[in-house]
DNA sequence: GCCGTTTTCGGCCCGACTGTTTTCAGTCG
């Protein structure tokens, strides 16, 4: 059965052929609309179908014709009209799509006269200078081609992000188990290792006899396009959703040792063996080994034990140091989901959310929360509705209300504020010394240069109200690379100003990024994660952000909303003092 | 293509930015 990325995505292609071929906007909106709510729903739309079809009436954004094509597709595995539809058109012109200001007006231009339709004929034809003879277009059309597609091809990558990896991996666990005699049935690799995106997903297997019998069920999988490999113990597959998948049956006394072994990093195995060699033993996927003799494999404790090491989670297995502080026992106390106490960064029916307060408050209550941040948008944002001064009032009054009648939840009253091109913010001082604090962000002006944009990110964090930075890089994965900016001088005035900065949580985002965190960390700037929620079921992403910090090795205490509600409302009073920090 | 106290037709988020143009089309969020 497809996964709602995988409706999801056929959805939104059909709504770009249908844009290319100049259907009106409606349409094609209508086909968008249905894709993103798809994506960011938590039921599975295949098991919606398999229930109860007539339920499917109840989501907003689909209606009769993507009802039908939906059950055409769960039940079908194709979309009859949307192959048509496809085959109308060269593949290369979707790819077009992807190229930025490049849009499906530009791709029919440029296929009509000149018959480009590939990314690579579009490349030749720019460089070559003939782009722009073309009407609306001209030189600076020509360069700015150029750079979008190198942008294009830097984004471009066979792996799958992790959240999408979980989806493709849980279904496909779903449908392993069915088998009898699984002893323990676990994901091993970059996967448990939660790195951001995944190559090939592993998956161990112990069982009594029947290896072989699982062997086969594992390639019978009906999503299976390909079988790379079968034999006794192992298999390799490549799925439709084009990820190659390993499965690999061990004895339940090496299962441990095969955890090791297939988590990885290779980094940190090559550093293990050696280390295992220094105490004359051997580590391998079957075992510990001294004299030839198995000392330990049934548990990952107990191989990393018998080396001499404390266990190490598989987030942080990159050999960045961990082994010596597992040596010494001092690794760091990883955060978790549930040390999280609240969500600082969600949005309500004010602007662009599809909730209201109340709503958002009785979902974070629900996951145990202590407390919320509602950071709505500001003006600026037209788009989402922003807030004005007057708006945010009106918002604020709310939340006064809400908090006198609401004693389990605390809102704190918080925005989502504009960060102007020179830095400055589209609120002013007044209106945001009303809230316990105001979280900065850019939604516009992304191609600043990188001293113009360093400079905007620390204006801003200068501001006296200003107490964490959104986003920080802007990047959309796949989609969107970073600003240029200059991140060692964003973590030091960050630092200098106890300013925070986010990982925002949002499966396209994971912003900032793992790297990126780790210096934040080290240089003692405190952090949230937050889920930048518009619905409910936003909050849900939060453990995508704890995949991210775990990786960079933060704590309860370099994770703002872990913190205690006291401790909180201390660190939030306004206004805060300013350092101005040298940038040049 | 979806949706509905404006309800079965006629609306549908809309302003900023860019690069091309002399007033605007295309793209983006």
């Amino acid at each position: 059965m497809p996964t709602n990325n995988e409706i999801a995505k056929i959805l939104s292609e059909t709504a770009d052929i249908l844009e290319i071929q100049g259907a009106i906007v409606f349409r094609v909106r209508a086909y968008r609309n249905a894709a993103r709510v798809i994506e960011n729903m938590t039921d599975k739309l295949s098991d919606i179908v398999a229930r109860n079809p007539d339920e499917l009436n109840s989501i907003r954004t689909i209606g009769k014709t993507l009802h039908d094509k939906i059950i055409e597709f769960c039940e079908t595995g194709k979309v009859e009209e949307f192959d048509k539809l496809k085959e109308s058109l060269p593949p290369g012109l979707l790819e077009m799509l992807k190229i930025q200001s490049f849009g499906p007006k530009r791709v029919k231009l440029v296929y009509n006269k000149l018959g480009i339709d590939s990314v690579n004929k579009l490349e030749e034809a720019a460089s070559e200078g003939k782009i722009r003879v073309l009407p609306g277009m001209g030189e600076k059309s020509e360069t700015k081609i150029l750079k979008s597609i190198r942008d294009f091809r830097t984004l471009q990558t066979d792996r799958k992000p992790w959240a999408e990896a979980e989806e493709i991996l849980q279904n496909y666990l779903g449908y392993i188990t069915k088998i009898d005699g699984i002893h323990h049935i676990q994901p091993a690799g970059s996967f448990r290792r939660c790195r951001e995106s995944v190559g090939d997903l592993d998956i161990l297997v112990t069982c009594n006899e029947n290896a072989g019998g699982i062997i086969q069920h594992f390639a019978e999988y009906p999503e299976v396009l390909e079988i790379l490999a079968q034999g006794e113990t192992k298999s390799s597959v490549v799925l439709k959703s084009k990820i190659q998948v390993d499965l690999r049956v061990v004895k339940p006394e090496s299962f441990g040792a095969a955890m090791q072994y297939f988590t990885g990093s290779k980094e940190h195995n090559v550093a293990l063996r050696a280390l295992a060699k220094d105490k004359n033993m051997k580590l391998s996927e079957y075992g510990v080994f001294q004299n030839d003799e198995s000392i330990a494999g049934k548990s990952e404790e107990e191989v990393y034990n018998a080396i001499g090491l404390d266990w190490i989670p598989p987030e942080i297995r990159e050999n960045r140091g961990e082994i010596e502080k597992a040596k010494n026992h001092t690794l760091p106390n990883l955060i978790s989901l549930d040390k999280i106490k609240g969500d600082l960064h969600c949005h309500t029916t004010h602007t662009d959310g599809s909730a209201s307060l109340p709503e958002m408050a009785a979902a974070a209550k629900k996951l145990g929360y202590e407390y919320i941040a509602i950071t709505d948008h500001s003006k600026a944002v037209t788009i989402a509705h922003g807030l004005s001064a007057e708006r945010l009032l009106d918002e604020i009054m709310e939340i006064d209300k809400f908090r006198g009648q609401n004693p389990g939840i605390y809102i704190f009253k918080g925005i989502e504020v504009d960060i102007m091109a020179d830095g400055s913010l589209d609120l002013d001082d007044e209106i945001l010394s009303k809230l316990d604090f105001a979280i900065a962000a850019i939604h516009s002006r992304f191609g600043m240069n990188s001293d113009e944009m360093t400079e905007r990110i620390v204006r801003a964090i200068q501001n006296p109200y200003v107490r964490c930075v959104a986003h920080p890089t802007g990047r959309l994965i796949g989609e969107r690379i970073p600003y240029e900016m200059d991140i060692s001088k964003i973590i030091s005035a960050a630092k200098e100003n106890d300013v925070a900065l986010e990982i925002n949580s949002s499966p396209h985002r994971l912003d900032m990024n793992e790297s990126f965190t780790f210096q934040a960390r080290e240089a003692g700037v405190p952090i949230c994660i937050n889920t930048d929620s518009h619905s409910p079921d936003g909050f849900l992403n939060m453990r995508y952000g704890i995949n991210i910090a775990r990786r960079a090795w933060c704590t309860e205490d370099n994770i703002v909303n872990s913190w205690s509600l006291g401790k909180l409302k201390s660190w939030f009073k306004p206004p805060k003092e300013v350092v101005q920090c040298e940038l040049f």
